[in-house]
DNA sequence: AGAACGATTGTTAACGTTCACAGCGCGGCT
DNA sequence: AGCCGCGCTGTGAACGTTAACAATCGTTCT
């Protein structure tokens, strides 16, 4: 009788139908293939809108090879650097017209990694993103006897996996840099959990930076991220006289150790400047404001994009994309150190 | 000659030729259906580990009805409250062994929302989650014409969408009537974006809660979410004698109000007590420490799944689930009012 | 003029799985 | 004895697309 909206949705034999060519055309007209006269790739598409057809990306990707679908495995997609860099990558990734599979990672072994990638083998993506910037993410990935290509977000030297990475020593350099260039004898550190390696990197280049300046290294603090750890990194460095200049390894760790200065009556900055990194939407509101070290997590997910559709095209050469520079953004949580220099 | 590894992942047929059955076979014991010899099972279930067969999710999605893959449509993934519930939707699914993939909203109107949705479509996803909470995302789905399963994160009336939602209306009466025990006079609000329905939702129970009190309602001050927006509403608040209790409609907000107060030398909470909404990590490093209204993503994403399985179950009745009930979590920035009551 | 060529289109066969149905063997019932 | 039914298994045909090859037509080269 009437079937004013079908039910079942259009499929290409219906558009090859309606358009009076073969359903091969349509395919044709479909993927932009060249030999096509105008005037048939009119009446396939005027037919292709009529009926609103879309085309099956499962059918799609089970007859070809490639499955239009990048897969992104990532850690604690709270945390402002992981999701920030997802949206990165996912927003790359639609304008290429591929969409987006994630896997979160519950542990962090081999294991884990493992299945998060055996997961979407099984959906077999065209390739992968993982956003997992641990210290033996890189073990894992090196025995991982799989086919796809992939690139890695922040994972240094990832045993030869391809990586886009943000420039984590000249970020701790451009921190510290600041730091002494305001007076302070020298800068202590709070460093974030010692299995990430954007936390080991940064650590070094504090170390590193310190050292090449001829200035001392005080004992490193440690820290998990966490604002909690930066309060208790706070509590103890707030009696030390020692203590000029503090940088942080993140924004939330700065968080902490700015409440507990507070509560301890130390005053930022006039006691003690303190720098953290990531510049994270609330930085600017903290009380005082902080001074820290920008990261732009959007390029990073363009750049990871662009490699993968590169290691896409041609599987052979491993292309090598600059890093990412990070830059200091200066506010009130550091100031010009006054004369009454350090101890004596 | 050899293949110690063969290139080509094992399909069905292998597994079945292996194991001495038919691929029909394979796919029984794959599917767990009940009429296959133990003995048979076991043989098939052998050969599958020893080619460490993984059955291919395109074909699938394409030959069956189902296809193990569920869509989320998301707007600001660095959001908190987005994000958390993202990653309890992720979790959840894969507990249930589906897969997710995402899209994220550029623009919210009804072309956006369809937009995405169609990307969604043409992976044929078995279902939808949408965490999408605007206003008009409901007027946007509700003309949808899809025969996609789908549920709707906080969409309140969202056009008979089954939906999962925190009660917004408890949460806001939590944080008014803390305040007003503590011997405030009246609350004033901060309130979110006029485009989210969390947003009004909060609001509106705010102004109902002073009004059921016997109070007067002062006038509501704009925010966007953002520390920004709740800096500037500090800023105008600050100056004013009347104002003892300020209730934001998030966290951020709450932060940026801090930080005008803190500017303008108002004492929180002997001035002023403040309440924010949502209970993000900082929250409990906020200067002072904030109290706030916790929200339980976790198991708003659980639910939203089990909505969801129910729904492709048996698409007929939309299942009812409860709202999810926030609590509040007190915190140093509400304190008893001391007798000094309002202005004069 | 004959043949070979390029441009355009159609035909058939994959891709790897599930669904619908047909078979087989065995026990219990009439 | 024959028949039905049940537990188990196999066979063929979908699902919707792309890849590979064949076919047709008008043109150009020799």
């Amino acid at each position: 009788m009437d079937q004013p909206s079908p039910p079942r949705p259009a499929v290409m034999i219906d558009v090859a139908r309606l358009a009076g060519v073969s359903h091969q055309t349509v395919s044709r007209v479909l993927n932009g293939h060249p030999s096509v006269r105008d005037e048939t790739r009119e009446r396939v598409l005027t037919a292709v809108r009529q009926l609103n057809y879309r085309p099956n990306a499962l059918a799609r990707g089970l007859a070809g090879r490639r499955s239009r679908v990048l897969g992104v495995v990532s850690f604690d997609t709270i945390l402002y650097g992981p999701a920030a860099t997802l949206l990165g990558v996912e927003r790359a990734a639609r304008a290429a017209g591929y969409g987006v599979s994630i896997v979160t990672l519950e542990q962090l072994d081999h294991d884990g990694v493992s299945d998060a990638l055996s997961a979407l083998a099984e959906q077999s993506v065209a390739g992968v993103v993982i956003i997992a910037p641990f210290t033996n993410t890189a073990a894992a990935l090196r025995s991982l006897p799989m086919g796809i290509p992939a690139v890695v977000v922040e994972a240094g030297a990832s045993g030869g996996l391809p990586a886009i990475s943000v420039d984590q020593i000249a970020g701790a350099e451009l921190a510290v840099r600041h730091l002494l260039e305001q007076g302070h004898e020298t800068v202590w550190h709070v460093r974030g959990p010692q299995n990430w390696l954007e936390a080991r990197d940064r650590e070094s280049a504090w170390r590193s930076t310190l050292e090449a300046a001829g200035r001392s290294v005080p004992p490193v603090i440690d820290g998990d991220w966490s604002a909690a750890s930066g309060y208790q990194a706070g509590l103890r460095l707030a009696g030390d006289p020692r203590v000029t200049a503090v940088f942080c390894a993140n924004d939330q760790q700065a968080l902490g150790l700015l409440r507990a200065f507070h509560e301890r009556g130390v005053r930022v900055p006039d006691n003690v400047s303190v720098v953290g990194f990531d510049d994270i939407p609330e930085a600017e509101f903290m009380s005082p404001p902080l001074t820290t070290i920008r990261q732009d997590f959007d390029e990073v997910g363009r750049r990871c994009l662009a490699m993968l559709l590169d290691l896409l095209d041609s599987p052979v050469e491993t292309p090598v994309y600059p890093r990412v520079t990070p830059v200091l953004v200066s506010r009130a949580s550091t100031g010009i150190r006054q004369s009454a220099n350090a101890n004596s």
